[in-house]
RNA sequence: GGGUGCAUAGCUCAGUGGGAGAGCACUACCUUGACACGGUAGGGGCCAUAGGUUCAAAUCCUAUUGCACCCACCA
């Protein structure tokens, strides 16, 4: 207990060691439905299984834990649920890899031999992301971890297609989709990449079946014209008006395609006259629908050219065009190729080129699930912080498209349909059904693809409260407080759990959002794998703890804006984890003596008692209203300045002489407030370093065995605000500054005793200024003399005026003359300045008869101040001759 | 094409109507009975540019410039 035990340097890792496990064993962090309790509820973001915890995580899981962590010691009965993610896409491609190293496919494993190996690798890797998250200090209720695979969410899965599908809101079509060729599967608009990218306008000759004439066409994907189905012009374009309902001879191909007019060319760009490809183009598709057009395919899965594609069949689309283009040029058809920034499609997963591919898939209906959606928001029954974040999200809502959520994947929920063999109808079940449910035939063969996995996201804040059943952690925990996540999932995630929390609870998932930034590198950029600049928390834990990493990701940042990730932020945060550290070990090492149950009376505090008290109580209200303002990062920042630069630097340096010199009754009291105010300080900061404040916390006599998690969030009492206290602590922290100042100036060893004489008139703090001159004695190095009027004005002496008194530091022979004559002067002409603009506002009419009255007294009461400060100095500086 | 954010000290960033701030870096001094991952004192900024609103603008409005990001089917 004794503060002798404990390091001079703290080490994180020692004492994070011992915390976790004994929360966590005790169940600190477990919550169950309690009626007469309040709740305060969040749902974890579900890191994928195939995760390594990286610096987003962090920040998020950070953030969310303060908040659970301060509402749980403000009595709330505080839910955070963690769980994982499958993650289709990026966990079968985890699994595919290691199968390739032992020279397999998934295919020559075949789907249920490849879903057990997956399930493995789950439970392989599937822990490493959540003992991580314990690292950081996550209090998340582990008892109730879930996966979006497991039973229950599986359920919920199922549960909503069928309703979804029973509404018409899910329906299959034969569409044109994103098909990524290294991913082998279809994914949703919203996970294409669109990257600029430099390509070419290549300017092909179109030649008109039967006539000399041609017609220009600009394309940037020239081997999509071995699929051309049409040539496409404004109505009424001038120039081609007389070539509409022709044929054109499509080059090499050798195929006859028509001249067609469509709205949707525009005559301004290009050449005004458009390739028709329904089969590699999703306008052009629409094109080929109005107008019944053929559908040719002539690049397959691989993106590979198909036999449609003639010679060119077997060849990689790259190839081909680099192949056709040189062959359009040689047989004179290629007019001319420009250089043409635009924007590609890459799949978000993988970087590959996105082939706008025809095939049959399933949908959700988006319009009438946003519509509300979108209502709730404006209402204001569901609210963005940042504001501005509700605007993005309202207009992805209301030009929403619908999502097309199969994927060609075989780790994911399979899509609950069966098709008939004898008479092609589809059966939508929950369980496997064992007959058509048109023709009772017995031939069923269910459909091969998975779910989009962000479906079951999408269910997250009630599947994981066991929806479809009508639990009472539904009825008591949903809707959850709220949401904490990046602003690069508000489409993804965030916008799909309120539609469909609305739409299958009648509910919002959440009554808040907070969206943070992104974690950047020190140069700005996104921290990437391929750009090898991430920063993996974990080792940043090791090297600074877990405590510093959580602080420094929450300070210096605003709320919704991307943060750099520097290591002289990571060394400040260290730092300052080292300061409480040393604190509370000096706080420690004199408490051996301390009777702890004895009270303070207030009558024998002296004046750094109530003034360490008031800012402590100012504080306390402070960070609580920061983070009922989810203002994190300014909440720890009062903290921070409030341990370093006023408890540490005053508080602590008055306390020693009382501590050492005073009598037992003094030292007792003493030990009353430094331990006190510690252990406010330290539950205050408890949600932002859980670790190192716990460590303190029970080293502290009486609380020997509690724990700071279930401490109460300190609500100050009235009486502690003092603004009287205050202003004398100010008024004797700027006499001891300004002393220190002359010292510096004035090359006074530290050490040397100075004589301070400081003339106070009789009606103002001199009587307060003389009871507590021990502090300036104490702090400034030096004995005090305080007295109404000095005599004779000492001229070997240096001097400062503050707050109406005057300080003299005699120094015999060690006065320059002229040297403070000039340090004065550039002070008088500082003061000056000041006083000129305060003088300016005060004679401007509309400044008094406008401004507000506390305004114009706060100006007055300022020009009094400066007035008095300039006579003295200049009366100074008159007496040392100038 | 539409939208958002940012522009403040050498660097990284807070502050968002009434006295320009912090951390790091820098200068000088200090091993003072918690801490050199420390202490004390200090230097350093026409708060991007141009207008406007206001008694008062780094802060609100408009425009401009630069940077970053998001959305969008113009071949």
């Amino acid at each position: 207990m004794a503060g002798t035990e404990m390091p001079t340097v703290y080490d994180p890792g020692t004492v994070e060691a011992k915390w976790y496990g004994y929360w966590e064993k005790n169940k600190f962090f477990h919550t169950a439905v309690e009626p007469d309790r309040e709740p305060f509820c969040i749902v974890m973001p579900p890191p994928n299984v195939t995760g390594q915890l990286h610096m987003g995580h962090a920040l998020d899981n950070t953030l969310q834990d303060i908040l659970i962590r301060w509402r749980r010691m403000q009595g709330f009965n505080a839910l955070w649920l963690p769980g994982t993610d499958h993650a289709g896409i990026a966990t079968q491609a985890k699994v595919e890899e290691q199968l390739a190293r032992e020279g397999l496919s998934r295919h020559q494993l075949g789907r249920e031999k490849f879903l057990e190996r997956a399930w493995a690798w789950k439970e392989q890797y599937g822990n490493q992301i959540t003992n991580q998250l314990r690292r950081l200090g996550a209090s998340c209720d582990w008892d109730r971890e879930r996966f979006t695979m497991d039973g229950g969410c599986s359920g919920a899965v199922l549960e909503v297609f069928l309703q979804l599908y029973n509404k018409g809101l899910i329906y299959r079509d034969y569409y044109i989709t994103n098909w990524c060729p290294r991913c082998q599967t279809t994914i949703s608009d919203i996970e294409v990449d669109h990257q600029d990218r430099p390509g070419h306008f290549y300017y092909i000759k179109y030649p008109v079946k039967n006539s000399g004439e041609y017609i220009p066409i600009a394309t940037t994907r020239p081997e999509t014209m071995l699929g051309d189905v049409a040539v496409a012009v404004h109505p009424g374009d001038a120039r081609y008006g007389h070539l509409v309902g022709k044929n054109i001879l499509l080059p090499v191909a050798g195929r006859e395609i028509p001249v067609i007019e469509d709205e949707y060319v525009d005559p301004e760009f290009g050449t005004g006259a458009v390739k028709i490809t329904p089969a590699h183009d999703p306008n052009d598709f629409e094109v080929g629908m109005r107008h019944r057009l053929p559908q040719v395919q002539v690049i397959n899965r691989n993106a590979v050219m198909t036999g449609e594609a003639g010679k060119y069949a077997g060849l990689d689309r790259w190839d081909c065009r680099r192949r056709l283009v040189k062959e359009l040029d040689s047989l004179g058809l290629l007019i001319r190729v420009e250089d043409h920034t635009h924007a590609v499609g890459h799949c978000y997963r993988c970087s590959t080129v996105i082939e706008p591919m025809l095939s049959k898939q399933w949908f959700v209906r988006m319009k009438p699930l946003a519509e509300p959606a979108i209502r709730v928001v404006k209402d204001g029954r569901l609210r963005f912080v940042p504001e501005r974040f509700t605007r993005v999200y309202l207009n992805w809502m209301e030009n929403i498209r619908d999502w097309c959520i199969s994927r060609q994947l075989w780790w994911g929920h399979r899509i609950p349909v069966w098709y008939c063999g004898d008479c092609g109808e589809m059966t939508v079940a929950k369980i496997p059904p064992d007959q058509c449910s048109s023709c009772r035939g017995k031939k069923l063969e269910q459909d091969p693809d998975v779910l989009d996995t962000w479906f079951s996201s999408a269910l997250w804040p009630f599947s994981t409260l066991g929806w479809p059943q009508k639990t009472l952690d539904l009825a008591y925990f949903y809707p959850t407080s709220v949401l904490v996540t990046g602003r690069d999932i508000i489409f993804f995630w965030v916008a799909r759990m309120i539609f469909s929390g609305v739409e299958f609870m009648d509910d919002v998932p959440f009554r808040e959002v907070l969206i943070h930034g992104l974690v950047l590198d020190a140069l700005g950029r996104k921290m990437s794998k391929s750009l090898g600049n991430g920063v993996d928390p974990i080792d940043v834990i090791e090297s600074h703890g877990a405590d510093s990493l959580r602080f420094m990701l929450v300070t210096g940042n605003t709320p919704g804006n991307d943060l750099r990730f520097h290591f002289e932020r990571l060394d400040g945060a260290r730092n300052f984890a080292n300061k409480i550290w040393n604190a509370s070990r000096f706080v420690l090492m004199n408490l051996y003596d301390f009777d702890s149950g004895q009270d303070l009376s207030r009558e024998n505090m002296t004046l750094a008692d109530r003034w360490i008290y008031s800012r402590f109580h100012r504080v306390a209200e402070v960070v609580t209203r920061n983070l009922e303002n989810y203002d994190m990062g300014e909440a720890a920042r009062v903290l921070y300045e409030f341990i370093w630069n006023e408890y540490c630097d005053w508080y602590i340096e008055l306390a020693k002489p009382r501590l050492y010199g005073g009598d037992s009754g003094d030292r007792a009291a003493t030990q009353y407030v430094l331990a006190d105010i510690l252990r406010g300080t330290l539950e205050l900061l408890h949600p932002f370093m859980p670790y190192i404040t716990e460590d303190i916390w029970q080293r502290l006599p009486v609380h020997k065995g509690r724990t700071i998690m279930k401490a109460a969030w300190p609500v100050p009492e009235k009486w502690s605000l003092d603004q009287e206290a205050e202003g004398h602590m100010e008024l004797l922290m700027e006499i001891i500054r300004s002393v220190r100042h002359i010292r510096s100036e004035m090359n006074v060893s530290p050490g040397k005793k100075a004589e301070i004489l400081i003339e106070a008139p009789e009606d103002g703090p001199r009587e307060m200024i003389q009871k507590w001159s021990g502090y300036v004695e104490t702090l400034a190095t030096g004995n005090v003399l305080v007295q109404p009027a000095l005599a004779g004005k000492p001229d070997q002496a240096a001097h400062a005026a503050v707050g109406g008194v005057e300080i003299y530091v005699p120094m015999k022979g060690l006065i320059d003359v002229s040297q403070e004559s000039s340090r004065l002067a550039r002070e008088l002409a500082a003061v000056e300045r000041d006083l000129a603009k305060v003088r300016d506002k005060l004679s401007n009419q509309s400044f008094l008869s406008k401004a507000p009255a506390e305004v114009v007294e706060k100006e007055r009461s300022k020009e009094t101040g400066l007035s008095v400060k300039q006579m003295s100095i200049a009366k100074r500086l008159k007496m040392l001759g100038n």
